[in-house]
DNA sequence: ATGAAAGCGCTAACAT
DNA sequence: ATGTTAGCGCTTTCAT
């Protein structure tokens, strides 16, 4: 690897010139004087080197991302997006680590990302404290965080960019309720973050605008190794529900790889979707058109949101303490597909209809 | 941010002695000396900064990770079984990028992982062409490749680690046969790497063993937006074999994912799986469990080999030319589900057990 | 318009 | 046992 040395060397100009070009500052110079350089740079095949760059300006194109689990659909999808927008709109690479939801080790991988020279960061994480987020921010990050909240009147100066869960989760609920369900129940796991309480409060909300049933369900704690397996507590759920004399017939799960559990589950049990009950996911992974049923699920913007903070934690100035700002992706989508069918007190006339299982993939506005 | 400087001074030595304890030459040193040292590092919460000393050494705990698609829930578990196994006991992060399969992509990544000082890189690609690891091993970099066979005779110095594909293949082929089937087919993408051809001569071999039918089905190129839209060609392909008058009766699919937008595909199109024809995958993504059918599949070693790949790339001396190695992992699983049944001649009798659908989940050792 | 030189924070000879 | 010092490759005043 040759060095601005071997450039200068070979340009027969000093190495503060090779530095001009490098960053620009081309107009300092004659035109000849840049040619010789620019001939040089190619002759020698030379890319400087950003570690040297960065020492001394104490700046570096690396993003830290720090999920709970990439292995996670929905997670692999956001950092995909991330990624790809952070390279291809800023040149941006990621530094990506899974932390499993463990304050141990996200603390560790913050610790790095400040040893690493890293200075901005995408923060996916469902821990309640955000101590440490702050902790960076005094340290010269700049932080935005995924799926919570701003905590009012906090001066962190970390981002937050959420999807409303509120109002996804009473879309969803909403579609339940539209199909004639007034037993309803909302299936998440244990430990209440900001996204499931806004979720349910969603929930609770549309089912007593009808005065309906809205039980909320947990299916218990995240075996440690994060949320791949959220999924099987999905499907222990769905195993409880059907064991139930008077189980609910509309359910809302807390994401999508809940629902597809969920579903299992309840198959498992002995129970038929939609016929015997009705499932509603929400995430809109891809996923979920390829379960049998299609799950119907209400989309969230990934895409949109993820540049909005790539976005956000680029133009931020790191370690600037700001008044923490907040941005909501409201409009949600729900993608109507099989997995929700009239309730079962009024399925009776509908059943003869059954059978006929076509795609139907109509997108309704929020 | 405090330095060594500060340490010393704080200490009151000199930067060399403390740069000797950072890197555990506390042999040469008096254990007082020793003490107060440590104690102005916790005092100052000193962290070194990775950046001034990989610049003096060239060495740097970083991995650089290819993927093709972190939203692809087979790289994501990769993805993720190699970034916690490199941390864990290594202490190095992962820097990774989403290639898209694209060779532009890959050599811009190459480039930049160069430029940020990364010598160690673990590639999953699927490009016919390595020449442009080659030509990062002759800049000075570790390289292992997954899913791929060494090229004979190349003295490349790129590791490689793969999965027995062909084995797979063949066990997955073996259970359908096994079953009675005799109209058997493959189902895959358009495009042919390493390793699908090594699955399709897998699939042949089982197939000719019985002297059974043993047809390819390609469903067609890849969406630009690489393989977290595989499904979508499994779906299409479905749709096409369900329209066939002489349609095979056991499939084998390139991989987990295939297999459930197949199975899609094929309920679309109006057949029942696997009462009209069974479908096995590859993989053993956790997503398989969640089917229904539950999808029938063979298990690839991805914690061993993602272990492998860190081991590899992290023990090989950055540069060194040596001649390729290459390390096969073998013993696959097959995980019995419901998506295979008999061969639908031989059907009727079984028939009469249907419905009693249960989940049965053995373990044959390959 | 171009060059010389002082570091960025750290490591590792090479002194003492 | 501990200290001094010369860089690693680059950016950036400050000179010329």
């Amino acid at each position: 690897m040759s060095t601005i040395q071997d450039v200068a060397r070979h340009a027969a100009v000093s190495v503060s010139t090779v530095s001009n070009v490098l960053n620009g500052r081309t107009d300092r110079m004659r035109g000849d004087t840049l040619a010789r350089v620019q001939a040089a740079i190619a002759a020698l095949q030379f890319r400087p080197n950003n570690l040297a760059r960065r020492l001394k300006t104490g700046h570096t194109p690396l993003i830290g991302l720090l999920v709970p689990s990439i292995a996670n659909p929905m997670y692999g999808y956001i950092a995909r997006e991330i990624e790809t927008h952070a390279q291809e709109r800023h040149g941006y690479r990621v530094l990506t680590g899974n932390t499993y939801r463990d304050k141990v080790k996200e603390d560790a991988f913050f610790q790095d990302l400040l040893a690493h020279g890293v200075r901005r960061v995408i923060v996916i994480s469902s821990l309640a404290d955000e101590g440490h987020f702050e902790m960076a921010v005094r340290r010269g990050m700049a932080v935005v965080s995924y799926d919570r909240r701003a905590t009012p009147g906090s001066k962190t100066g970390v981002d937050h960019i959420t999807p409303d869960n509120f109002e996804a989760a009473r879309l969803a609920t909403e579609h339940l309720i539209a199909h004639g369900h007034t037993r309803l129940a909302f299936a998440t796991v244990a430990g209440m973050t900001m996204s499931r309480s806004a979720k349910i409060a969603g929930f609770q909300a549309a089912a007593e605008r009808v005065g309906a049933q809205g039980r909320v369900l947990d299916g218990g704690p995240l075996h440690e190794y994060g949320d791949s397996v959220i999924s099987e507590v999905g499907r222990a759920l769905g195993l409880r529900i059907a064991g139930q004399a008077r189980r609910p017939t509309g359910i809302v799960a807390v994401n999508d790889l809940m629902a597809l559990g969920l579903m299992a589950g309840l198959r498992e049990g002995g129970l038929q979707v939609p016929r015997d009950v009705s499932v509603v996911g929400m995430d809109g992974l891809h996923l979920s058109s390829l379960s049998n049923p299609g799950l119907t699920t209400v989309q969230l913007p990934i895409p949109e949101m993820a540049r909005a903070m790539v976005e956000s934690v680029i133009s931020r100035e790191p370690g600037a303490g700001a008044a923490a700002s907040e941005r909501v992706f409201t409009p949600t989508l729900l993608i109507e597909r099989e997995s929700v069918g009239p309730a079962p007190a009024t399925a009776a006339k509908a059943a003869a209809g059954r059978g006929a299982r076509q795609t139907k993939q109509t997108r309704i506005r929020a």
